[in-house]
DNA sequence: CGAGCTGTTGACATTGCTCAAATTTCGTGG
DNA sequence: CCACGAAATTTGAGCAATGTCAACAGCTCG
């Protein structure tokens, strides 16, 4: 990308505050933004009409968020944390983007990844006990977290709900599944949000590979 | 794409004819070719050490397959009916993909096709009961063939266990469901691989929406 | 200090799984 | 076309993992 790109890129983005709790976009709603998260952490979702959900994925900084091609959003976003975004109208994306094709090289490879994730987390729904999933979950946010923990101490910055929401399983389980897996001395729990992986092999090997 | 496009295209393709049952490709295969398949039904899916089998996805003609970024595939791929693949090597075919942008952005909708489908999966697989699961199956896989199937019948090449690695159960619990279903009234059963679903409103409703 | 979350723990219910057997379907050879 | 064996499907009985409902504990914020 030159500097002609980069200026026009500037001219289109805004910025936007989320306080935790609040919503991004609902799924369904017609899709008018895309957003870059420039700090902070959110949680995508999808609700049957029941009010059951099922947590698709959590991003972080520099996640991309809402890049659809059709009209409305395929989930809902909801800020977990307090959360910076970086916003794009759609339509002037679109426009740039045909016309830079390393950003639309990026974005296939970007979609392709999503969608290996996302076949992750079938065989994680569909074949693996309560307690390989609880550890998968918490192998990839280590993997992901890498670069800036040190050792294997993991923030969680989720609730139970959400986990359990993710995983679909119900909060007793995911508690009574921590407290198991502390118990067994495979994770300590020094509080509610950390999670120290003493013994990584172990936790690998019990987690059903990953 | 015009002529000369076209001629390119025909130049990288080749033809490749798979026996029902034989493996197309295995999960962490080094990736060499994609395919698209003239005739006939695939499964996908990611296996744990163990053998339990996650089925990620069905396809069947005009469906791509091995469209891969990074070096290795993501997921296994079987022939469940005789298959008639056409294929690309896909060094050949990135080349062909940079100079075409209308193929590119083509791909790159296909791709967030197909992680709208995940998420929506992971929905299932997360939160819907097994009554859910093979209602919202069958009325998936009514959607898709609407084109030719005329009234509400429906023909399913794959066998009960690939329904229910499909759907994250056993395959007792699929055929238990069958016939629960059967027995309400909500489906027929004319032969193991055909079901009429004589009441569309009530099954819709039945499936959690969809 | 008390209200209200969030998380944990306990007792019990239920869904879906396991193991086993009966039944049906299907391919193959006579 | 029929018979036979193998495979797929269905059905049954009991069980285990996970869900439900309820009580309790710990923390935060006014």
């Amino acid at each position: 990308m030159d500097f002609k790109d980069i200026d026009r890129l500037a001219a289109i983005v805004s910025h936007r505050d989320i306080d935790p709790g609040q919503v991004i976009f609902e799924e369904g709603e017609t899709a008018e933004y895309a957003y870059n998260i420039s700090r902070g952490e959110v949680r995508l979702y999808k609700l049957l009409p029941d009010g059951r959900r099922q947590i698709t994925g959590f991003l972080g900084e520099g996640d991309f968020l809402g890049l659809v091609s059709d009209s409305t959003y395929a989930y809902g976003a909801e800020a977990m944390t307090p959360v910076e975004l970086c916003s794009m109208r759609l339509t002037n994306l679109e426009r740039l983007l045909a016309d830079i094709p390393p950003v639309r090289e990026k974005l296939l490879d970007m979609s392709r990844d999503e969608l290996a994730a996302a076949q992750e987390q079938m065989l994680l729904l569909g074949r693996k006990t309560a307690r390989e999933q609880l550890l998968s979950f918490l192998l990839h946010r280590l993997d992901q977290a890498e670069s800036d923990a040190p050792e294997s101490k993991l923030h969680l910055p989720m609730s139970r709900t959400d986990i359990a929401d993710y995983l679909g399983l119900t909060i007793e389980t995911v508690s009574r599944t921590f407290t198991a897996l502390r118990d067994e001395g495979l994770i300590e729990l020094p509080d509610t949000h950390t999670v120290v992986l003493p013994e990584l092999e172990a936790v690998r090997e019990a987690a059903g590979a990953f």
